[in-house]
DNA sequence: GGGATACTGGATAGCGTTATCTGAACGCGC
DNA sequence: GCGCGTTCAGATAACGCTATCCAGTATCCC
């Protein structure tokens, strides 16, 4: 229980070693390049002080003097939804193994905030900015997005884009327009005919990616999806329960509500069991992402698995293993899931 | 777009604006006490320079010459787990409104790397550490991370603790046990006598805590539960699903079983099923926690609702607006929810 | 044994920022 | 009109660290 008022220093390591600041330096980081790590006598006795001292370096520091932190920037909407938790789960894992550490931002979903985050990063020196917030279609703001990033980039930090999108970065991507159109095929296939469709908010990519998907899908059984239909909502659970509204005429018309995310579709089926509507017996609902927990409860939920935990990963890789390569791109495969079976893949 | 390879620095801007640096610093700082600003002109002259050249303040540097970084740190188990991404949440939501970053790290519950990474802690200085690990009644390791906290403690950092310890350091708790025995007394009332528990792992604090208030709850209303219908677990789905072994030869002999989290109330259930009991005609399970999610898709679950998203706000405010004092406490209260309807409390 | 070559470890500098000090200019009261 | 206090902004130093340079010693080969 040592009362030093301060934590202890490079330099208080040194004088306890009776070696200069530098030669400690050295020491402890096992020489830089070639060898210059010390005489092993040296070394250990520079360890031992460390030890001692309880000695732990500064990142900030090391940030200063090197002109980059070792830190990834990892940026969400917001942080309490499923499928961000399950991506920060997966980075962190990834950059555990890679020796630097995540910094999680949040946007709150607010796209000024987004953009001024991203001009506080420059301040950060992050070695990669991964961008994981939604992407839209409005042009305005994908251009202004891209604006900052190119600026970042400039500044030497590797930039990567989960999802799909038109930024001119690398970018991790996932097969959801595909799988969306197996989910419905696989439906199609167990008899249902007639589908109402709850998407995520307009202009957001992957919203329009799984729907497209799943129209398509149908389309090839040879059914199709009236435009009124599809409803637009948010992507949570309060979209899904008040896009309920925007269905009530026509329940009767309908064999399967199939919301593009899991978190809307228990918002469905909440409301679904309020109007006295049984699912799946008089309605099924299906979802999207795959969120563990609802198969457990859910018997014979129908969703697409979408390897949330892998994109961390894949975006590490890029950030970090990859060369220049401004087109790289890795391409995840989503699993449908139809009546809790995983469908194989070709 | 511009392609300078370098993100401005303070310097660029005072050169921009033809001041000093540091005169260009107290103009963005508005003037640390006092009001050291300068004048409106010079401040204006460097404000847009900084506007011009996107300057943004690398927080490496202010904390290498201010001895303590903007940041709190907050230390989880693992993150992709619904308890610790709510807390999470919600102490991003508190720190954004104090102008602090939060940096969240995970110990993986390993009890070494948690004590590796309170040592790493220490070259980083944090303004506090907030500890959301769950915490055990073994002495020793108890006794290690208080060791690493007190030293921390003793640089400059606050040290906030959430969940019932002995530490020793401001806490932040919530009335697990008194939640738990309303749950058992509501469940009683409802008529059900034969109850087995499914608890966290022996020696995990909540977990003892939920469980002897259950049980008190039990005994109020005259039931006892046989010591061998309490099975300890993982805090987990997969946890809940494997308990359902231990109680396997008794499942005739049971009304409830009332697992200490919902995570493991889910494990529970899916496991049921398979065994073809059928829930909750056969067998009730509730759960501990409240993953909002769970209410609407199992009507009338009973569970108890723990306010984690307040836990981050209730940690911020220990670590950074109160006095020294080492007591303070900020006791939040939970609400049991039985069949689906909060209990009203007195 | 002499000169070239390796290696070792110390001295120095510099990263971007802000607290403190210093000097200059200005306004004010008598 | 002179001394005083006040404001303002520049100069300097310092935070903790590591890359670079340099000098000294050990090693080697002929």
């Amino acid at each position: 229980m040592s009362k030093s008022a301060k934590p202890a220093t490079l330099a208080d390591v040194a004088r306890l070693a009776g070696v200069s600041v530098p030669a400690a330096s050295r020491a402890l980081n096992g020489g830089v390049r070639g060898k210059q790590s010390g005489s092993p006598e040296l070394r250990s006795r520079v360890e031992e002080a460390a030890r001692t001292l309880g000695y732990s370096v500064s990142p900030a520091a090391q940030t200063i003097k090197g002109g980059r932190a070792n830190t990834v920037a990892f940026i969400v909407g917001d942080i309490d939804d499923f499928g961000s938790a399950t991506m920060i789960s997966g980075v962190m894992h990834a950059a555990e193994e890679r020796g630097v550490s995540v910094a999680v931002r949040t946007t709150r979903d607010d796209s000024l905030r987004e953009l001024e985050l991203l001009t506080q990063l420059r301040g950060e020196r992050h070695l990669a900015v991964v961008m994981a917030t939604s992407r839209t279609t409005d042009a305005a703001r994908e251009a202004a997005v891209k604006e900052q990033l190119v600026v970042l980039r400039d500044h030497g930090a590797r930039i990567v884009v989960i999802g799909d999108n038109d930024l001119g970065f690398p970018t991790v991507t996932v097969d959801n327009r595909h799988a969306a159109s197996l989910l419905a095929e696989g439906l199609a296939d167990a008899g249902k005919r007639r589908f109402a469709i709850v998407s995520g908010p307009s202009g957001e990519v992957t919203a329009l990616e799984r729907v497209g998907g799943f129209v398509e899908g149908l389309a090839e059984r040879g059914i199709a999806v009236d435009e009124q239909d599809v409803v637009h909502t948010e992507f949570s659970r309060d979209g899904g329960y008040r896009a309920v509204e925007h269905l009530r005429g026509r329940l009767a018309d309908v064999d399967v509500i199939a919301a593009m995310s899991d978190a809307m579709a228990v918002g469905v089926i909440a409301r679904l069991r309020e109007l006295g509507v049984s699912t799946p017996a008089d309605i099924e609902v299906t979802g999207f992402d795959h969120v563990p927990m609802l198969g457990d409860v859910l018997p014979g939920f129908s969703t697409v698995e979408v390897p949330l935990e892998r994109f961390g990963g894949a975006a590490l890789e890029l950030a970090l293993d990859d060369g220049d390569d401004l087109e790289a791109t890795i391409a995840l495969t989503a699993t449908p899931i139809v009546h809790g079976a995983p469908l194989a893949r070709v």
